[in-house]
Formats: structure tokens, C-alpha cells, sequence
DNA sequence: CGATTTTGACCCGCGC
DNA sequence: GCGCGGGTCAAAATCG
């Protein structure tokens, strides 16, 4: 499958290399890593060869077991991120293929060993225990293999929960288009009947993300509501809450664990209309989802439904986090290939590709913001197209889900976007207050915002996730900046949605709590001595910005924006209260980690936010 | 020694 | 057409 997708991608960077003069290298680099990588697979199922056939029966019934976990668990770097995770299912149902050949192997190995050393005075008597050996061995296989099947039938269940589920939630989703091609002001429809229906005039974008990720009643009603009203509920009974972030988490999310690319696709193209489905579809297959412009240009040209595509694709997600390290530590692995000064900003962006394929599309800049260096701002442009690390998903359904979010945006006409949410617009979800803020006019500091995707041929979305600069421990009034929503308009074609999930009532002022906010991240009850220490890379950019830290508030080190997130989440799930607020606001920040990672609603949240 | 980063050059789109 | 600026390439350097 990798091979396949790469050599197509391949295909595509020699249509772009044959313009250039010297065709070589890079093409043989890419190479390398391919290569590579297949040996490190097969050396993988080859070293566990007992275990391997019934894993991949494993495999092909569930259809949804991460293709990195054969490969050996690096512990260096990012790559520590091994997607090896002795908790999740499919990882059970290794150990226990593993077991199961095992077992007859030692109580074989027993009898030889036994045969081969003793006569026959002493033979009788071990034969005896050799039998019961035998005998124990045979029953554990038999628990084990029944174990094994019934976990394959909650796999396959859960499975099927997730294909409904999803199914479900498209047709909401696309029932949610529909309605708002009709109006523009409809998108209060799609939040939870909650009594603060203040936001009337809210944009779409803005709604459809916040759609309540929650376990709390509220948002059951409102879910059931919702199905109700599309006349296509069909699971009604059993755990209906676990559906419930099931199906909106997976929307959300794209997740990665079920279905990758399939969910993916499926949901861009319901989100955006006017995407043509078979050429998404094929887009899939050949594992380029977000080819570079070259590429497209090269490939397909003067169609106006591919180019109209093409803008659709390059969708950007900006994470604007506060962060003392080079990169913000995704779980993901990446490679830098490039670096540039950019107008306006003396900071360098970074370009940085993801190597954990080798044809994988996914692109991000780096760069710091010029107006407070200790905000990172990290810009997604594309979707892997590969199977993610445990400790990757958590970004990766957040960028995923809010380029969801955007691309159903742009599709549909918005012409108030942005002006019409009133600043300090609040809600009521699951509960917690829910703030929706006028970006362009209380944060002015967001426009700017554009300098690290300069182009406006790009919409972008921002996802903010600036600590808190003295997070309340509050639930309600937490919950509530972890719930903001924010949104402008820049002068640009193109939408540039914000999500903020900073502290609102000070980052919604004036742009210099920000850093004002810095100066006080050090003093932050929620430091890395509660959260454990992180796997930084090498930090190469760490001498540009490294003084203003030293000068300013040198933060804890090894402390990102990552801790941060966790700090507030740790501190915010230790009251119960919050957990569904919580789990409302930023599950589609957070991916479980695995088929049944969403169920955990708020209590593992604090775990899966860290990225690390 | 392989992987990754650095860095100058190049390509390309866009605005004037 | 030209210049600017963003984005990418790829050889060299560096790291582990």
C-alpha cells in the first residue's frame, strides 16, 4: 500500500523535477527512506515470525490496525512516539495470536527436553507432568483464543458503531449545509438546545466545531434532537452517551484508527459540496491528498472544478501555542527542509515535512510570532496518509478536524462571516459557558496572524492554544476559555477562522496580554514537575529566541506549549464538574488513541492532550 | 554511517 | 516584464 503511494507520489515530483536541471538526489533520497522503511517492517514480522500470521487475522477482520505497530519501537527523539500501546485492543489481540502460538511451542520444548535427558525410570512420572503441562497449556490456549474471539466481535462491533456513527453524523452534517445554504443564520441550530441562545448571528464555521463532543445531557438532548430530526437514528438503546463521542469525535477528528483515509474522505466531501467525490477518491488511492501546488498544477490544470478544489485543499490549520521550544512536539515525526526569513517578521519560518511515511503530504511551517516570541505558531497544511502514532493523533484529529471545519466553511456562503459574531457572545454547552468572540474587532492581534501564512490563497484556520495566563480553577469560568471560539475576517479570499482555547477574558482585551500572559506562565501553579518531562528534539532554532527567554521569563525547561495544554487540562479534569465541559470544548482536540479512546470522555483527557 | 539540519539557489505566483 | 516574496530543492554540514 505505501509502495503504491509512493511510487505514484514519486510520479508526481518527477513531473516537477523534469523542469529542474538535476533530477537526481532528491529522488534518491526519497528512495532511501523507502527502502528503509520496508526493511524495518519485514525485519519486524520476520523476528516475530510465530506471532505473525495470526496477527494479520487479526488484522484483516478488525481492518484497523495501525501499520507502524510492527515496526520496532524507537525510543529516540520524536520517534519515541512508538505506536505500541499495550492498551489498545488490536494490541491485545497481538499479544494474545502471540500467546497462542507460544504456548504449545514451550510445552513442546518441555516434552523434548525431557525425552531427550531422562530414561525410562523417570520418564513415567514426567510424562505425567509433561501431560498436565500440557493439559494447562491447552486450556489457557482455549481461554485465550475465546478471549481472543470475543475481542474480535467487539472489534468488528465497534466497528460497525463507528460506520453508523459516522454515517449518522454526515447526514447531520449535511443536513446542517443544507440548512444554511438556505440562511445564513441557522447556525444556531446545530449547537445544543441550551437555554443561552444568544448567538443567533454565529457563523457556521464557528458552530460546526463547536459541536458538543460531550457526555453531558445536554448535548445527548441536543444530539437526540438532532437525530431525531434527520429520521435515521437506529441505535437508540445501550450506550448511547459512548455513541454519541464516538460518532462526533470520529466526525470531528477524521480519526485515524478506524477507517483513515476512507473516514476522511468521506467527510471532506460531505463538508464541502462542491468537492467532486470521485476525485477525492482517487486522490486517496494514490496518497496524495494535499499535493503540493506544483504538483497539481503540473497534474491537472485549467479545470475549474479542480482548481476550485485545489484552494479547498490547501487548507491551513495555525496552532498558535505558547511554546520555548522550536517546535511544538506533535507525537509526529518530521523533517525539516527548508528555512526562511519572512517579511515582517524577524523570526525564521521553518518548513517541515512528515517523514513518518514516505510519501506522506503533510507540511508544516514554524515560525515565531513577532509580536511575542514565546507564541509558537505551527500551520498544517495537508492529511497523513498513513497511520499515525498514538501520541500524533491528538494534533492531528485537532488540525484535521478544523480543517474539516474550514473546508465546510468555505464551501458555503458566508457572507457575514466574521462580523457577525458579537464580542463576548455566550453560551451555554453541557453546561459550561461558551464564549464566541469577535476576533477581527477584540483581537486585532489575529491579522497578523497571516504573516506566517502570508498567502492569502491559503484559508486558514487558527486554533489557539496559548496557556492561559492564570487559569481559573473554576470550572465554569475554565471551561469557558477553553470553549472560546474566535473568528475574523482579514482582507483575504479566503476565511481565517481562530479557534481560542486561551484564557478569554484576558486574551479577548488587548494583544499585549499575551505577553503579559508569558511573564506569568512561569508562576502558573501547573508546571512540568506535575506533568512530567518531555521528548524535545534537537532545537536548532533555540539560539534565535533563546535570550528573550533567559531576559524575560525563562520558563521551566523541556516545558511546551504541549505541558501546557495538559497542565490546564490536568488541573481542569480534577473537578468532576468540568469533565463534561471539558470533554465538550476540546475533543476534537483530543483523540483517545484508539477505537474506544473517546469514550473515556474527560477523565483521560488531561493524558491524551499531551502530545508526548 | 545514516539521518537530519543548514543554507544558498532556484522556481513560481502575484502585484505593480 | 520585472521585482518581490513565499516555498522548495539539494548539496554540504552536522549530529547521534
Amino acid at each position: 500500500m505505501v509502495l503504491v503511494a509512493m511510487d505514484t507520489s514519486r510520479n508526481n515530483d518527477n513531473l516537477t523535477k523534469m523542469k529542474r536541471s538535476s533530477p537526481s538526489s532528491g529522488f534518491g533520497a526519497d528512495q532511501g527512506v523507502a527502502i528503509k522503511r520496508e526493511k524495518s517492517t519485514s525485519n519486524g514480522s520476520s523476528s516475530n515470525n510465530s506471532g505473525c500470521e495470526n496477527r494479520k487475522e487479526v488484522q484483516l477482520e478488525g481492518g484497523v490496525v495501525d501499520s507502524n505497530q510492527n515496526k520496532g519501537g524507537g525510543n529516540t527523539k520524536e520517534k519515541s512516539s512508538s505506536p505500541n500501546k499495550p492498551s489498545s485492543p488490536i494490541q491485545r489481540l497481538e499479544l494474545i495470536s502471540f500467546n497462542n502460538l507460544q504456548a504449545p511451542k514451550t510445552a513442546a520444548t518441555v516434552r523434548s527436553s525431557a525425552t531427550d535427558t531422562n530414561s525410562n525410570a523417570t520418564s513415567s512420572s514426567n510424562k505425567n507432568t509433561e501431560d498436565d503441562q500440557l493439559v494447562s497449556a491447552k486450556a489457557e490456549m482455549s481461554q485465550v483464543k475465546q478471549e481472543n474471539e470475543r475481542l474480535k466481535t467487539t472489534l468488528s462491533k465497534v466497528v460497525k458503531d463507528y460506520q453508523s456513527l459516522q454515517m449518522h453524523f454526515f447526514d447531520i452534517v449535511q443536513q446542517e449545509q443544507t440548512k444554511q445554504k438556505s440562511t445564513d443564520k441557522t447556525a444556531v441550530v446545530v449547537l445544543p438546545a441550551s437555554t443561552h441562545h444568544k448567538e443567533i448571528d454565529e457563523e457556521p464555521e464557528l458552530i460546526s466545531l463547536s459541536l458538543g463532543r460531550s457526555n453531558s445531557a445536554e448535548l445527548k438532548k441536543f444530539k437526540d434532537e438532532k437525530t431525531n430530526s434527520s429520521s435515521k437514528s437506529k441505535d437508540g438503546a445501550g450506550n448511547h452517551e459512548d455513541d454519541l463521542n464516538k460518532g462526533l469525535a470520529l466526525g470531528l477528528g477524521c480519526k485515524f484508527e478506524v477507517s483513515n483515509n476512507a473516514a476522511r474522505t468521506e467527510l471532506v466531501t460531505n463538508q464541502s459540496s462542491e468537492n467532486s467525490f470521485e476525485e477525492l477518491k482517487e486522490e486517496e488511492v494514490v496518497g496524495e491528498q494535499w499535493p503540493p501546488s506544483k504538483i497539481l498544477k503540473t497534474v491537472r490544470s485549467g479545470d475549474d472544478e479542480l482548481s476550485q478544489q485545489n484552494q479547498v485543499k490547501k487548507a491551513r490549520v495555525s496552532v498558535r501555542a505558547r511554546c520555548d521550544t522550536p517546535t511544538m512536539n506533535d507525537g509526529c515525526q518530521w523533517r525539516k527542509y527548508g528555512q526562511k526569513i519572512a517579511k515582517g517578521n524577524p523570526c525564521p519560518r521553518a518548513y517541515y515535512r512528515c517523514t513518518v511515511a514516505p510519501a506522506c503530504p503533510v507540511r508544516k511551517q514554524v515560525q515565531r510570532c513577532a509580536e511575542n516570541m514565546s507564541i509558537l505558531i505551527t500551520t498544517y497544511e495537508g492529511t497523513h496518509n498513513h497511520p499515525l502514532p498514538i501520541a500524533a493523533t491528538a494534533m492531528a484529529s485537532t488540525t484535521s478536524a478544523a480543517a474539516c471545519m474550514l473546508l465546510s466553511g468555505s464551501t458555503s456562503s458566508r457572507p457575514n462571516f466574521g462580523t457577525s459574531a458579537t464580542t463576548g457572545t455566550s453560551g451555554d454547552l453541557n453546561g459550561l459557558s461558551f464564549n464566541i468572540s469577535d476576533n477581527s474587532r477584540s483581537r486585532p492581534f489575529y491579522i497578523p496572524n497571516s504573516s506566517i501564512s502570508s498567502s492569502p490563497s491559503y484559508p486558514t484556520i487558527t486554533l489557539d492554544l496559548t496557556a492561559p495566563p492564570a487559569l481559573s480553577s473554576t470550572s465554569a469560568s475554565a471551561a469557558s476559555q477553553f470553549s472560546r471560539l474566535s473568528s475574523n475576517f482579514p482582507t483575504t479570499r479566503y476565511s481565517s477562522t481562530s479557534l481560542n482555547f486561551s484564557s478569554g477574558s484576558e486574551s479577548s482585551t488587548l494583544p499585549t496580554s499575551w505577553g503579559n500572559g508569558y511573564l506569568n506562565y512561569g508562576n502558573q501553579p501547573y508546571n512540568k514537575n506535575q506533568l512530567g518531562s518531555l521528548n524535545l528534539g534537537r532545537q536548532p532554532q533555540e539560539n534565535f529566541y533563546q535570550p528573550y527567554f533567559q531576559k524575560n521569563a525563562p520558563p521551566p525547561p523541556q516545558q511546551n506549549m504541549t505541558e501546557s495544554i495538559a497542565a490546564a487540562t490536568k488541573a481542569i479534569t480534577s473537578d468532576p464538574s468540568f469533565r463534561s465541559a471539558l470533554a465538550a470544548a476540546i475533543t476534537s482536540i483530543v483523540n483517545g488513541g484508539g477505537v474506544t479512546g473517546n469514550q473515556a470522555g474527560g477523565e483521560n483527557i488531561g493524558q491524551n492532550l499531551k502530545w508526548e
